[in-house]
DNA sequence: AAATATAAGACTATTTTAACCATATATTGT
DNA sequence: ACAATATATGGTTAAAATAGTCTTATATTT
């Protein structure tokens, strides 16, 4: 099923809340309450994106998040690969960097006549997540009224 | 995670071999064998391409299924929307269809500020999945030897 | 020392996926 | 008519992934 996992849509309202605080330090609580999450799992997403050196994180009171490189220098494909831990596959066999996944467990695999085809969509797909970055995140403002939506969007 | 079902592989593996059959019906167990799965996982698939119009079937001894249309008209869209009785959805609230829909269960709904950009990102994913087709499937020959390889690769 | 804030892992419940089993229906050929 | 072949359809079960909660440890500031 192609669908982003809760996780990674709450990285996503993450870094783009972060982001638009361009450089102030921000708390997982504050992130927690603004999008009406709990906190616990606000907490587990910064720490992962943490890990993966797409944010950076100062312990201790007065601590929080910031990001550690630019909105634009953060792909969609990075986000995802911090939160699951890999890079998204779209099938068992074929990665981002290997091509093609002999140790897989696929039990089809020796009769499988899809794997080129299929390398030939995961390097779309690749492309596409590298191309999507939070800068993508920012450049509509939060819409109030009509009005408003209309004049941003004649622009 | 952005990944396809098995059912979805098990359709794509399919329709590229009824459609190399060309024209010519062929069975279940014909596919099931040649692929090298369980029969009755294949006729679950094939029942459910046949059920959108993707794949007819023929009942009765002698039976079996043959493409409703040319491989270029079928697209990984289609096949998706087939197995899976909708069309693939990366979040929640936004389909192919509805831009945004109001009425879906995500608890942060009202506070979403990604609303916009997953929008934009869904369309981009229906563009790259409406333009692969089976046809993309049928291309590449099943090499054998590396200077086959070569061979069909330097064309 | 108390308060604040992140780090990290364990645990549970729900949902989705994958596979299997059983039965009904349709068509062909003898 | 009847046996053989083949699709149509629903139910059941087991495994895996997801979502969310809870707990404890560590670091920093005041
Ligand atoms: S071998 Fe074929 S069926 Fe198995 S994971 Fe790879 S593409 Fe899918
Ligand atoms: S409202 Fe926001 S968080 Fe909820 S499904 Fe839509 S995009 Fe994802």
């Amino acid at each position: 099923m192609l669908r982003f996992t809760k996780k990674t849509e709450y990285a996503l309202l993450s870094l783009q809340y972060i982001a638009s605080k361009d450089g102030m330090l921000v708390s997982a609580k504050e992130i927690a309450e603004t999008i009406g999450i709990s906190f616990e799992i606000i907490a587990k997403v910064l720490h992962l994106l943490g890990r993966s050196g797409i944010t950076q994180s100062i312990q201790g009171a007065q601590g929080g998040y910031l990001l550690q490189r630019s909105p634009s220098m953060i792909s969609l494909s990075d986000v995802i690969s911090a939160i699951e831990g890999k890079p998204s596959q779209l099938v068992e066999c074929v990665s981002s960097e290997d091509i093609d996944d002999q140790n897989c467990s696929c039990n089809v695999y020796s009769n499988c006549t899809i794997k080129d085809p299929m390398t030939v969509i995961q390097k779309k797909m690749d492309e596409m997540l590298t191309s999507i970055t939070i800068l993508d995140f920012m450049h509509l403002p939060v819409y109030h009224t009509i009005s408003e939506t209309i004049i941003t969007k004649e622009q």
